[in-house]
DNA sequence: CGTCGACTTGAGTTAACTCAAATCATGTGG
DNA sequence: CCACATGATTTGAGTTAACTCAAGTCGACG
């Protein structure tokens, strides 16, 4: 697929008229990552932003001992390192393909012209950050008031409602990851679907995680979390 | 002053078009809030955003059992509840009068109208969103990867460098409060407190604290916070 | 002077951590 | 096709930071 089909492809930009389309395919850089590669990392200068084509691409922070708590992850079609273009200079956190992926990157100056000239991007724009304003306050609001259990609880229930409900789950991350997005550790995350399994709430083999009782679940997720 | 010129004072309106301040004026509901008010719950629909004019406006989260955690303080000409007029129907988050408080409200169509029209002030409010993603990103940071004491650091030193480098800090806020805005609680603060005082780190008497070893603090705040 | 809220201190409990080791799956080179 | 290296996951044992509950102190204000 062509460079201009792939950026009008990208949600941020539809609706974009295609003259705007052609000035980003001119200035794009487009780039391949392969897996465990950084893109950037927290001290870099954000000269940019970049979006994700293919592959998948996970936002953290490391703590001083190199425990690291995910922040975002994001695949195809989904812009990262945006702050930096409008607040400040640095990266606030680190970026690392987790598989080999195809990255787009715009220097910063041609996003602000553009959004200058076009409404619906910025509105495009605000709503993104909006979204995930909410996102993080509600990660906030997991890590500080709810426990692992029901952190992990929330999760499971998101991911069946991604699933149209479907209480057949498949991680697309390995639990190590889904430790990290979770504020813990594997063993802990290990622990908790062994207890959890054993309650009889889920069952789970592998990556693959089937909820028993969804109910049982959403209790422990709205009520801080004990097992 | 009249309303008008406490418009046109509020930072995210700089520059607009005496016009467009007008329009503002026109529709602007302005409201007093007694100590202790809520403004707004989490579940509330968010048909407008906020600012406030004076006094403070805490923003938090509450856990099941009713912790809270403190996501922002707000002062005069800080916006909040924006978020809901970009991303979604309800309020992320519980908002309440800290002291008696002077907020303007502003009905979301004409928020989103001005923005169409005035490419600065989307700019303003992309920079302020993303100036919150980025604060939010460190609360994470320091949730998940720091111990109390840790955060307790870090945010002496962020007061110290509000205050010019000035070691004699005043919290504004009440230590319980500080807590919570810490993701812990009061008891848990007073007995960090305690042991920073005894290794010579501070000295605190009631809402006054004095730094007395600056670098020992920059230390606590970088390594993860082992006292 | 008494009450109220804020703060501190003590004692006991616990969720989650660290460290260590065993298990399992996968894939590669011989 | 097998043996071993690698990474993911699980399990066990011990430690600890921070929590809860309870009690007491302190200061401001009516």
């Amino acid at each position: 697929m062509s460079i201009v089909h792939l950026i009008a492809d990208i949600p941020l930009f539809h609706g974009l008229p295609k003259e705007q389309i052609d000035d980003l395919a001119m200035i794009v850089t487009d780039q391949v990552f392969k897996k465990g590669e950084i893109i950037f990392s927290e001290s870099d200068e954000g000269t940019g932003f970049y979006v994700v084509i293919t592959g998948r691409v996970k936002i953290f922070k490391l703590s001083f001992e190199g425990k690291e708590q995910i922040l975002h992850i994001f695949g195809p079609g989904e812009p990262f390192g945006e702050t930096a273009v409008f607040a400040g200079e640095h990266f606030p956190a680190n970026a690392e393909a987790m598989e080999e992926s195809r990255i787009f990157f715009f220097p910063r100056e041609s996003l602000i012209a553009l959004i200058k000239k076009t409404p619906s991007l910025a509105l495009n724009m605000l709503a993104i950050l909006s979204r995930r304003l909410r996102r993080f306050a509600a990660l906030i609001d997991d890590l500080s008031l709810k426990e692992v259990p029901g952190r992990l609880a929330a999760y499971l229930l998101y991911l069946s409602e991604q699933h149209k409900g479907s209480t057949d789950l498949q991680l697309a991350i390995t639990k190590g990851q889904l430790a990290s997005l979770l504020g813990t550790i594997p063993e802990t995350l290990s622990r908790i679907l062994a207890k959890m399994t054993a309650q009889g709430l889920v069952v789970s083999e592998g990556p693959h995680i089937r909820i028993l009782d969804l109910e049982g679940l959403q209790v422990l997720a709205e009520s801080g979390g004990h097992l």
